[in-house]
DNA sequence: ATCATTATTTTGATTAATCAAAATAATGAT
DNA sequence: ATCATTATTTTGATTAATCAAAATAATGAT
């Protein structure tokens, strides 16, 4: 087994080998799990140990099979509980993260399968990001920005690119939520910023910011 | 906030001054932690620090009143949990504890809050203990055991007095479930066992270590 | 090629939690 | 009152996780 700092830690990798080609460095690394360089050091040496991780001193850190697997299975437990959360208990989609990363670390897998079965299997958590299946495999899905969707050509709210609770709330606000249809009428070419039309003939204008980090599907 | 480690001592302290008038002893905890007196000792120096436990060298430990205000407090997630796992994720009432006892360390009010709102705010758990409110009380009730219900008069099995989990499958074996309706109809003097009557005319014949253990309302 | 900057690791320490073994205090029987 | 037993604490150590400060390696600019 392992403890929930070494999952933190795992977790950390994953992300960061996500979005970039090389390893992850000590210093990003401490960044995203707020701590220090030389705890990132110490501890990839014992995750090396255990066989999770691909490290050599200043080579940067990468995951093993295994500790990818991990990994994923970190994630659908996060992403379940923040199903849970949002889907039974009513928190908002900006709440649920926080909680998530205090409960994804109980350790059951069959706790963890009865739950997905009482949710009724979901694909997507309540952000629109996939849940890994209990082999890990994540569904895909044809999405693109809506800063990037052509003019008059209606889509669905799919998911978002950014889960600041700041900018999740501000779309709650705007009544942009996950499955709500949209469209964009006009772009103004001065800050890119859309004119987009909701259901029910209403109307927003959103930033080209907002528009990169909303996520449709046509 | 306390760890898991501290909130797992303060919850045997409560068990064990629950069932003595004297303070907790040194190997009393360390038994019921399955860990060493020695560790106890330290940790005892470390909660009364803190305040959670009166504790003087060799006169054992009771709970300061914070500390007893949260060992309900972790009954209360306790048995929400156990409730949520039973009446949702199905899973049967011998298995929710081993879960709980990690759920139970989730650090959010607001999580407890809400899960005892979506279970409809039950008053016991699936083993018939009461569960603490927000403010700590407990709901009690008329209970006794089978083995001192008078014969001939109807009752409801309300609790149980023992939470081993091959008594708990048993019991489900012989289908004398929580809100069964049972009579005695015979006791045999030679070792007190029961004849007893469940719904549909069904009969059992149960030990008297059972009756003793089996808690009914009348 | 050299040097300043930056990234990383090492060193030496700390805290929480744990233990085995030794020391000490309390208890109960005589 | 004394002594053996039992309960508890102390001592000295360990592991996981952490950090500040010092040391070292890599990088990029000249």
């Amino acid at each position: 087994m392992h403890s929930p700092a070494e999952e933190n830690y795992i977790k950390a990798v994953y992300q960061i080998t996500a979005r970039q080609t090389e390893p992850a460095g000590t210093n990003a690394l401490a960044e995203a799990l707020q701590t220090t360089a030389a705890s990132v050091t110490d501890m990839l040496k014992r995750l090396s140990a255990k066989g999770l991780v691909v490290y050599a001193a200043r080579q940067g850190c990468t995951l093993s099979d295994t500790g990818r697997q991990l990994a994923l299975q970190l994630l659908r437990k996060h992403r379940l509980w923040e199903t849970f959360l949002f889907e039974k208990l009513d928190f908002s989609w900006d709440e649920v993260h926080e909680l998530a990363e205090q409960l994804e670390h109980i350790q059951s897998d069959e706790l963890i399968n009865r739950l997905d079965v009482f949710l009724g299997c979901p694909q997507f958590d309540p952000h629109g990001d996939p849940i890994p299946n209990a082999a890990g495999q994540l569904a895909s899905r044809r999405q693109l920005p809506l800063a990037s969707l052509p003019l008059c050509q209606p889509a669905i709210i799919v998911g978002v690119g950014m889960h600041d609770p700041a900018f999740l709330q501000y779309l709650d606000y705007m009544g942009l939520r996950l499955g709500t249809q949209v469209e964009v009428l006009e772009c103004f070419g001065y800050d890119l910023s859309l004119r987009i039309a909701l259901p029910q003939g209403e109307e927003r204008v959103v930033s080209h910011k907002v528009a990169q980090h909303l996520l449709v599907g046509a």
